[in-house]
This record gives structure tokens, C-alpha cells and sequence, in this order.
DNA sequence: AATTATCGCAACCGCAGGAAA
DNA sequence: TTTTCCTGCGGTTGCGATAAT
């Protein structure tokens, strides 16, 4: 929006702290005691400086305030070059082909916005970078993957096949850098799997066992493993946005994913049913286990804060940005404990969105391009400014129904329409770990979780306990989330058509008493 | 119309790597 | 070889603008 770029005319006067006054700069290499502004740049200023680069060309910074006589360090010179006074600096709003080319860029390399930028002429690293974590907040926020399901759905299948291959290595749980760290950080590793290859699909194990060793192991020692869990705080109203189950489930999105076959045809067969809802929390389980979206979704997301800096699925740090993002569960994806339908099913439901995860990927039907999707992404969540409403999809699309929308709309829509103010983002780590602390104290039952949830028993008690209160809640929610074993499980939970869910009837009522709302009313 | 929440951008901060002394 | 300085990078913060309530 608007922005101050140009402000270094006006906004001198503006609020930051352009107060030459103001100190003098930051640690950083200055030298000089001299006082430094920090602030806005004004016209002067940047005439100064567009003076002196034309006298002495780029670089030698710090030399710009000795000579110059410009009270700024050489830090912020260069970067009040580099971003704004540069000549071939292109400015102005991304165009549709150069937002593809970022996520494309994302894909490969992580948050390595210099180099992204490197190859985006006119364009500067800290363009992309605030372009990258907008986008990304936007869809966390929604309860999004990052990166739309069919990349994720391709992801699943490069990885796939390596699992057959034999080619994965046995996650490395005990990365010294995931169990140090209390973030989370979602590797880039999703496209990177795609576009190298079984090489890196490594690196999806490794996230994975993240959570089933790390997971427990930090349980109670750091937030960590929270960082898997979905944020999850959905406001009401997000609630019935994001209720849309299945809304566009095209079979041809099963077709790549072996493991997710039931899920898919569950929801396609079953889209009618009330119980939807619940699945598809689940879903976000079964998407988690994918190792793309681990990657993938955490790799935006992450990056988004996190930092995936590494292309490569070598490089996996687990650092929790800000942006945490559930999305991240890698957990589910190698841990056998999981099963999880969607304990945060269960919490989800009730407090959040539908699930990212679960949605996009049934949703996206046909897609196939991997940047295409991406970018219609991109394009959709421009769009969206209006959010959709996803109810109209909630009730209105079911499997049948599916239908003609581009092959991406469906997630198009729920992409948006998610955006959840409550989303994950505000929740700070520490914050969901304390919340979740009592987990650990309950993973005892963790086994036994996982015992149920894979003989669909959990369900009955889930609902029990989602019907109780909040605490209970959580509680389940926790436990599902570390007990889940991995995505078949919580495919295998649904139930192909009639399955475990009819099964384990879980009351429509019931749930709709947890969730408070809708979803028996969109039905 | 006023208030609050959210968005997007520019700038800052700290760290790391490389070069020079 | 070690120390210091400079540059670049990535993450974070702060602020104005805008939208929503």
C-alpha cells in the first residue's frame, strides 16, 4: 500500500524516528561516534547519495558519510541504494510473471532473497522478501499451505517413488539443530524435492521422525514441537469460512498420491456427509504427512520466517519464525505415531479453520503444473482481497459438484478464504507451549492414541472428549497430535466411504456441539 | 464518524563471510 | 595466523495507510 517509498520526500516529518537526533546507528560498522540518522530518507538525502554514487560508483559505504557528509552509515547507504535510488530499480507491483518466477525462485532456494532477487531484474531482495512474507502470512493466516496442493501432490510423488526406491534415509530425529531449537522451521525442501529430486527426499524423513522423536523429546523442554501443531486459534467466523470440506475433490488429484487414495476417495464419496468437517481437519494430518507440505507448506512458511534458507533438503533447520506454521506437521509424516485425524482436528474444528491442508489438497483437483498452481495461488490470494466466501462452497460444493472450476479454484477459494485473524502467526511459541505442555504429561496415552485412532476407536473418544470443555480439548488435541502416526492412519481413519467414521459415529451433533456452529446448518 | 485491526513497505539490526592489514 | 573492517544477507520492527467494525 502505500508506502513510503517515496516518503523520503514527504515523510520526514513522518512518525519514525528520522530524528537525526536520533542515534547513531546500530552496531554495526559505523565507525565513528558521529551521530547517525536513522529513519526515512528525504529527497536530500537520497540526492546526496545519488550524487556521491555517480561521482564514486557503488561501494566503500562507510566512505558515503565521511565524504558525502550524509549522516547515515554505510549500511543504510547501501541499502537506500540498493532498494530505492538504484537506476534500473523497477518499481511498482510484482506482474503475474515475476510473481510465478518468486515462487519458482522459493522453490528452489529457500529464502535466499539476494539470489532470488539476482534473478529478478529491477527487483530487489527486499521486495521479494516482504512480497514472500506477505504472501505467506496471508495464507497462514488462512490456514493454508503455502504452496498449493498440487505441488504438494507432486512432492508426494517424487518422494514417493524414492521411498520405493529405497532412497530415503532414515530421518535424523535428532538433528541437533531441530532439537535446539524451539522453532520450527520448515525446510524448503518441497520444490526442492520436486525439481532435484530423490536426492532430497531425504530430507523429507528427516522431518518426519522430527516429530516423533523430536517432538516428544522437546515436548516439555521446548515449544517446539508445538510449532508442528496448527496454530489453530480461528476465530468463529473463520470457522464457517473454512468449514468447506472437500469442495472441488477431483480424483485426479488422488491419482498422485498412492497414500492418500482413501483419503481422496473418501472425501470425494463422502462429501455430503455432516461429519465432513471433521475429516477434513484430519486432513490436515494427512497433508502433513506428506512430506511435501512439510516441506512445502513449511518452506513458505518457515521461510516465511522461517527460514528455510536451504534449497537443499540437507539443510533442514527448524527454526520457528514467526510465521510459525503448523502446516508443519511434519511430525505426522514420518512418525508412526500419528494418526491423528485431525486432533487438531478436534481443536481445529473447533477453534479453527478448516484445515489448510486437507482442503487444498483434495481441493485441487486436476491441477498438474506445479508453478501454475502456485501462481494461481498467488493470483488468487491477490484477488481475494474480498474474501470469498467459502461458505458458498461449504455447503454448496460437494463432491459432485466439483466441478468446473479451473482446476485450482477450489483451493483458490478456500486459500482465501481462510484468512483467519486469529491465525497462527499470533501465536507466539512460548504461548503454545505452555499450552500444550500438559501434553507431555498426558503422552502416556500416547500409545494408546495411536492404537486407537489406527482401529478408528479414537473417534468415540474424541467426541467424548470434544464435547466436554475446552480443556479437554486441548488435551485430546495434544495428544492426538503426538500420538499421530502417519497419513495413511489418518486416511485409514476415515474410512473409504463408510468407513471408521460411519463406524465410530461420531455425532454429527456432537460435532457440530464442538464446533459450535455450522456445520450441521450447512448441511 | 470513530475506533480497531490488518496490510504492506521501508528501514533497522545482528550475524556471517571475505578481504585487507 | 590473527585481528579488524567492510559488505551483504536474512529476519524483524515500526509506521502510515487502508479496511473493517
Amino acid at each position: 500500500m502505500s508506502s513510503m517509498t517515496n516518503e523520503s520526500e514527504d515523510n520526514m516529518s513522518k512518525g519514525h524516528q528520522d530524528s537525526p537526533s536520533t542515534e547513531e546507528t546500530s552496531g554495526g560498522n559505523m565507525g565513528g561516534g558521529a551521530h547517525l540518522k536513522k529513519g526515512p530518507w528525504t529527497s536530500a538525502e537520497d540526492a546526496i547519495l545519488v550524487d556521491y554514487v555517480n561521482k564514486h560508483g557503488e561501494g566503500n559505504w562507510n566512505a558515503v558519510q565521511k565524504h558525502s557528509g550524509l549522516s547515515r552509515c554505510g549500511k543504510s547507504c547501501r541499502l537506500r541504494w540498493a532498494n530505492h535510488l538504484r537506476p534500473d530499480l523497477k518499481k511498482g507491483p510484482f506482474s503475474p510473471e515475476e510473481e510465478r518466477r518468486i515462487i519458482e525462485l522459493h522453490a528452489k532456494m529457500g529464502n535466499k532473497w539476494a539470489r532470488m532477487a539476482a534473478e529478478l531484474p529491477g527487483r530487489t531482495d527486499n521486495e521479494i522478501k516482504n512480497y514472500w512474507n506477505t504472501r505467506i502470512k496471508r495464507l497462514q493466516r488462512a490456514g493454508l499451505p503455502i504452496y498449493p496442493p498440487e505441488v504438494r501432490m507432486q512432492a508426494q510423488n517424487v518422494s514417493q517413488e524414492s521411498q520405493i526406491i529405497g532412497t530415503l534415509p532414515t530421518g535424523d530425529t535428532s538433528s541437533p539443530d531441530i532439537l535446539k531449537t524451539d522453532n520450527f522451521e520448515i525446510p524448503d525442501v518441497g520444490f526442492k524435492n520436486l525439481e532435484l529430486t530423490r536426492g532430497f527426499l531425504s530430507y523429507s524423513p528427516t522431518l518426519l521422525d522430527m516429530p516423533a522423536s523430536s517432538m516428544v523429546k522437546q515436548g516439555v523442554h521446548s515449544s517446539y514441537s508445538y510449532n508442528f501443531m496448527f496454530p489453530t486459534i480461528h476465530s468463529p467466523k473463520r470457522l464457517r469460512e473454512s468449514e468447506t470440506l472437500f469442495p472441488g475433490l477431483d480424483d485426479s488429484v488422488s491419482s498422485g498420491l498412492p497414500v492418500f487414495h482413501q483419503y481422496v476417495d473418501y472425501a470425494c464419496e463422502n462429501m455430503s456427509d455432516p461429519f465432513l468437517s471433521f475429516p477434513y481437519d484430519s486432513d490436515i494430518n494427512a497433508y502433513d504427512q506428506l512430506p511435501l507440505d512439510v516441506i512445502s507448506g513449511s518452506h513458505a512458511l518457515l521461510n516465511g520466517n522461517s527460514s528455510s534458507s536451504e534449497p537443499i533438503a540437507g539443510a533442514l533447520k527448524l527454526e520457528l519464525p514467526s510465521l510459525q506454521y503448523s502446516e508443519t506437521r511434519q511430525d505426522s509424516w514420518g512418525t508412526p505415531a500419528s494418526p491423528l485425524p485431525s486432533l487438531e482436528s478436534v481443536d481445529t474444528l473447533i477453534q479453527s479453520p478448516p484445515t489448510e491442508q486437507t482442503q487444498s489438497e483434495c481441493l485441487s483437483p486436476r491441477s498438474n503444473g506445479l508453478l501454475e498452481a502456485v501462481l494461481y495461488e498467488s493470483e488468487t490470494l491477490k484477488s481475494s482481497k474480498k474474501y470469498l466466501c467459502p461458505k458458498t462452497w461449504d455447503t454448496s460444493v460437494m463432491p459432485g459438484d466439483v466441478v468446473d472450476s479451473p482446476p485450482l479454484n477450489p483451493c483458490k477459494t478456500e486459500w482465501e478464504a481462510k484468512g483467519d485473524p486469529n491465525s497462527p502467526l499470533a501465536r507466539s511459541a512460548s504461548s503454545v507451549f505452555s499450552e500444550r505442555t500438559p501434553i507431555s504429561a498426558s503422552s502416556s496415552d500416547e500409545p494408546h492414541l495411536v492404537e486407537t485412532m489406527l482401529g478408528c476407536e479414537v473417534k468415540p473418544d474424541m467426541v467424548n472428549r470434544v464435547s466436554t470443555q475446552d480443556v479437554q480439548k486441548k488435551k485430546i488435541r495434544y495428544q492426538m497430535e503426538f500420538s499421530r502416526p502417519d497419513a495413511l492412519l489418518d486416511l485409514s481413519w476415515f474410512g473409504h466411504g463408510n468407513g471408521c467414521v460411519n463406524d465410530q459415529s461420531i455425532p454429527t451433533d456432537a460435532i457440530a456441539a464442538l464446533l459450535g456452529e455450522d456445520i450441521s446448518s450447512d448441511y
